[in-house]
RNA sequence: GGGAGAUUUCCCGAGCGGCCAAAGGGGGCAGACUGUAAAUCUGUUGUCUACGACUUCGGUGGUUCGAAUCCACCAUCUCCCA
């Protein structure tokens, strides 16, 4: 299947400002030099932005050549689209110390070497600008009507919007007439959000240069409710095992919404559309197998197959018992742990994380939801002396958090 | 520069000087039901040395036997006029 075509079967694609130019851009055999933004205002990647990073691979893949551009120069303005305050502004430092963060992390998607990609940081150019030379080149081709119409701003309008972040899209659009000029990059992509920045840029390449130039935006990471997938109340799922790590990040897709596997696995994994339709088929418990064949696709592609691996026979080893569970979360006391040889359930939970007060501790025990080796625990009074822990011991809390303790 | 209003526990949002750890909703957590799903129902949701005690209502002082509720100043935000 052409690209292209493949991207529109899997429902990547959102909207597209020439959709049978791009369609013959991308599908014939002539290496596209195209380019996708990213805010660096966190130093790791999260689920967010795995869709843009499998799109990058997959167009890759197809033969063109991906530039990620790093938005070190506007990040320190911040995009208002869609966005109900204003960002809070990073220091130099912070951005350079998450790009680069960033470069490591996309380094195992895409192939940075030689010509088939490039890295490319905003604030290379943005810097140099001089405000009157700019203003009077580029600020002239953008109607203040006009980019206030833009849906991104609508909310903004009604809260305030400083003059600060009006110039987002500005910039937005002059790196796209930078990279045309210097890359020879004739395709922007980007989120279903980044539109009205996309299109500033065509029309700014055609404006100045009467070059034409293309943009493609694909859809958000969105629930069957409209919210924003990978959020958890946490935080965000990281791409980065050190902040959650790959048994975590397994679990979060094994416990996807029925609604949500089937276009989670057509924009996050590399399973050919034809066995993804085949799995839409499914329903009730035949459905439930596809999310454990989801869940192990994508912590493959992020954590690589033995990790994958291991936190699936860790989730299969809790949840359906036997097997291998040495690859759970899991934390280990010492001697100063204990009072009198024995440790207490609620300060256990406590020292685990599995509560974060003594309050909520007793809450879970009063409501029968915490058990040890699959013992209910009754009482606040119970204790685990210090030979058992030395054993191992495994501690439930809830339905599905699990957590290994042992003393060493 | 001038004027009006706002600031409450994770979020939204009620709150009479005592009956306020603070209504209601959302979210979270736990239980039942289930397919490690959704929906639904129930309980719970400041902390602790826990039938009691302690700390919260933007900040600092003050009035009062007693303040989230009254006063003064400061900070932040919104709006209106210039």
């Amino acid at each position: 299947m052409n690209i292209f075509d493949e991207l529109s079967a899997r429902g990547i694609i959102a909207q597209c400002t020439d959709e049978d130019k791009v369609r013959e851009l991308l599908n014939g055999d002539k290496p596209v030099a195209f380019y996708i933004g990213f805010d660096p205002t966190a130093d790791s990647l999260h689920v967010g932005h795995f869709v843009t990073i499998m799109l990058l691979a997959r167009l890759q893949r197809a033969g063109h050549i991906p530039i990620a551009l790093f938005g070190g120069g506007t990040a320190m303005v911040g995009d208002p689209s869609g966005k109900s305050d204003m960002r809070k502004m990073l220091t130099c430092e912070e951005i350079d110390h998450n790009i680069s963060c960033f470069r490591k992390q996309m380094s195992c998607f895409v192939d940075f070497s030689g010509e088939k990609a490039h890295i490319v940081n905003n604030a290379d150019w943005l810097g140099k600008l001089n405000y009157i030379e700019f203003l009077r080149e580029v600020g002239v081709h953008f109607s203040v009507n006009r980019m206030l119409a833009a849906e991104c701003y609508k909310q903004r309008l009604e809260k305030g919007l400083s003059f600060f972040e009006l110039n987002y899209m500005i910039m937005q659009s002059y790196d796209f007439l930078h990279l045309r000029r210097e890359y020879d990059c004739i395709l922007q992509l980007g989120g279903d959000d980044q539109w009205s920045n996309i299109i500033g840029g065509v029309e700014l390449n055609r404006r100045m240069d009467g070059a034409e130039s293309y943009g493609l935006t694909f859809k958000l990471l969105l629930t069957s409710a409209g919210e924003k997938m990978g959020k958890t109340v946490g935080g965000a799922v990281w791409l980065d095992p050190e902040k959650t790590s790959p048994y975590e990040f397994y679990q979060y897709w094994r416990d996807i919404d029925d609604a949500d596997v089937i276009n989670a696995m057509m924009m996050l994994t590399f399973l050919p559309v034809e066995q993804i339709n085949e799995y839409a088929k499914r329903t009730g418990s035949e459905l439930n197998e596809v999310k454990e064949i989801f869940a192990l696709e994508i912590t493959t592609l992020v954590h690589g197959e033995e990790e994958a691996k291991k936190a699936q026979q860790a989730a299969r080893a809790l949840f359906t018992g036997g097997g291998d569970d040495t690859n759970i979360p899991s934390s280990t006391l010492t001697e100063d742990d204990l009072t009198d040889g024995a440790v207490n359930i609620l300060d256990l939970l406590i020292i685990t994380k599995l509560a974060p007060s003594k309050a909520e501790a007793r809450r879970l025990v009063q409501q029968g939801g915490v058990s040890v080796d699959g013992e209910k625990i009754t009482s606040f009074d119970y204790s685990l002396s210090g030979e058992k822990l030395a054993q191992g011991v495994l501690l439930k809390k809830g339905k599905k958090v699990f957590h290994k303790v042992l003393l060493v």
